[in-house]
RNA sequence: GUCCCAGUAGCUCAGCAGGAUAGAGCAACAGCCUUCUAAGCUGUGGGUCGCAGGUUCGAAUCCUGCCUGGGACGCCA
């Protein structure tokens, strides 16, 4: 907790020992001591409506009780300058901000860990994103789903959550079959063969890469196997070259993961049959037309799923029950899959699937990353997997560049629609937020080695020097990072990490251009200032850091 | 037909475990570089928060219905 919150903390205590000693509620009663930070400044820097919520309670008029509050508070305590009575019960605080000047060495001396927390006080929770199949390029849909689940990790790691990045591999599916029929297509295309390509087939340019590669290697020596061994030898071939680009590009994209899951894995290891015996012990599982069925409607999905086809051969639902109880079984407290929108009805079954399990629903969280349209020129531009045209995300990243990419595909909520301007991401201009920020923390780099080579050492620095208008704003924004990321963590929104920066950037500026930094006429101002502008710089770079942003040392 | 997401300034979006005069960026307009990077700053204008009810001292935020846009509803994965 740093001193901010210590402060929040100890007025929110003292409110409640006033209402109390006021005798307007007890113990019982208390609502939960809500403080905001007031938009208008003449407000105070602090306010609580606690008093509107006692109304009732007390059954006085929110004002009295306002006043009845303020007579019994002790107000040397908690920094309290003033205090006043306001609109219909608001009690505004006026704060001696002098105290943010603690925060500085606090955040100097932490430096990479400033905004860590015990928020999560070590919960397991693993997180499975991406997952996409093995069968093409990554495209936009994932490279946003990659930006939210990798973003989403660092967040809850660093509000104190243990948290497991997974990947799961759709490696057993009919559409690995496809793959390999796909590749042997194009191998004898390659070889200058009439063959048409698979009625679901992949038709991506990558399929045509490894066939022309097999081509130059092997000849028309694949030929020469059976059919059987071809596909086979396609098949692996195939997957693994997949594999590796997915986890290549994942990774120049700066997304790791601990875990790549293999579906085939659940066959290898007998583990689907004795899932689907389990939920029949506990009585969810029935047989009808040949086939079998999980009651999911016990759970309130809104009809039952088949789990065994009528030819003796898994849905797609069965190897995932399977994957999900072989997670629970890893001792995860919870677990969240990122997915994308056009996946959502799946979420009740697999609710339902949890349950049957035998746990609560909301062990299992889904979060669901909405669409991506992309723009160029003004203009959305198709995608369409079939025909393998759509962007992928190593052209994204080659044209874009990487910064731009995981800056955009996190400052929306994920759950609204993503318009990705192209021209607007790739501008190096100041339309472009992404570069706002990284040119807030390029600035302070180079204040920084100028008063290096001007020879001011801020090691000793007396921060109670701050005092500027402009200097108590951006004292108070460093102050709510760690508040930030927590809310960040509990709410899985990683897009308040992107404002978060993008005000802290503007708070830096505005001063930038208010003080000078720098003035040898005035060493001591001096190194109060260079300490707070270490401490911002920190402060962003942990930021950024947290959505996978470069923080530059110059621009 | 059922379900999910969205509808807030000209555009793109925040805000939604209820709070004071609804915010930001872009666009428009007016200013600021002999001074640490102007990829910056300062200011102005711009809103029936999709519509209609309801709950409440108080609703963009919660509830109900409707309208519009997108998506999902397979013994596909």
């Amino acid at each position: 907790m740093n001193v901010m919150q210590q402060m929040q903390e100890t007025l929110k205590s003292e409110i409640k020992q006033a209402v109390l000693a006021a005798e307007l509620a007890s113990e019982a009663e208390m609502p939960a001591i809500v403080l905001e930070q007031p938009k208008d400044k003449a407000h105070g820097d602090y306010a609580t409506n606690i008093a509107m919520q006692l109304a009732r309670i007390a059954k006085k008029a929110p004002r009295q009780i306002a006043e009845d509050i303020v007579a019994q508070l002790n107000q040397t305590t908690g920094s309290i300058k003033s205090v006043d009575i306001a609109g219909p019960g608001f009690i505004n605080f006026f704060i001696d901000n002098q105290y943010l000047t603690k925060l500085i060495p606090t955040i100097l001396e932490q430096k990479e860990e400033y905004g860590s927390s015990d928020t999560g006080k070590g919960e397991k929770i693993q997180i499975e994103f991406v997952s996409a199949n093995p069968t093409g390029d990554l495209h936009l849909g994932h490279a946003r789903g990659a930006s939210v689940g990798d973003s989403m990790c660092n967040i809850l790691a660093k509000a104190g959550y243990n948290v497991s990045r997974e990947y799961y591999i759709n490696d057993a599916g009919n559409q690995i079959n496809n793959l390999a029929l796909s590749v042997q297509a194009r191998y004898m295309q390659a070889l200058g063969k009439e063959q048409s390509m698979p009625e679901d087939g992949y038709h991506g340019a990558d399929i045509i890469g490894i066939a022309e590669t097999l081509a130059k290697e092997y000849g028309e020596q694949l030929l020469e196997k059976s059919d059987q061994e071809q596909q086979a030898f396609f098949r692996e071939y195939g997957l693994k070259f997949e594999l590796d680009k997915l986890a290549k590009d994942l990774e120049q994209f700066r997304v790791t993961f601990d875990h790549w899951f293999s579906e085939t894995s659940l066959y290898e290891e007998n583990k689907i049959t004795p899932a689907i015996e389990l939920l029949r012990e506990k009585g969810y599982i029935y047989e009808e037309d040949g086939a079998t069925w999980f009651r999911s409607t016990d759970f309130g999905d809104d009809k039952d799923r088949v789990l065994v086809k009528q030819d003796g051969s898994y849905t797609y639902l069965s190897p995932d029950i399977a994957y999900h109880k072989n997670k629970l079984d890893r001792g995860f407290d919870k677990l969240i899959n990122i997915w994308g929108a056009d996946h959502h009805g799946y979420i009740p079954r697999m609710h339902a699937a949890i349950q049957a399990l035998g746990y609560d629903a909301d062990t299992l969280e889904v979060e669901i990353i909405q669409m991506v349209n992309l723009f160029e020129n003004g203009e959305k531009v198709k995608m369409s997997k079939r025909t393998g045209k759509a962007v992928t995300l190593r052209e994204l990243m080659e044209e874009v560049g990487i910064d731009a990419m995981r800056y955009f595909f996190v400052m929306r909520s994920a759950d609204s629609h993503l318009d990705f301007d192209m021209d607007l991401a790739k501008s190096q201009s100041n339309d472009n937020p992404v570069y706002y920020v990284q040119y807030a923390h390029a600035r302070i780099c180079t204040m920084l080695k100028q008063a290096g080579e001007k020879g001011i050492d801020f090691a000793d620095y007396e921060a109670s020097l701050l005092q500027s208008e402009k200097a108590e704003e951006l004292m108070k924004k460093l102050g709510e990072f760690t508040q930030v990321i927590a809310d960040a963590a509990i709410n899985r929104t990683p897009h308040r990490i992107t404002q978060y920066i993008f005000d802290l950037s503007a708070n830096l500026h505005s001063f930038y251009n208010a003080e000078k930094v720098i003035n040898e006429d005035n060493v001591e101002a001096t190194k109060a200032r260079l300490a707070l502008m270490e401490a911002v710089r920190i402060t962003l770079a942990n930021g950024m850091k947290l959505i996978g942003v470069n923080a530059p040392q110059s621009m």
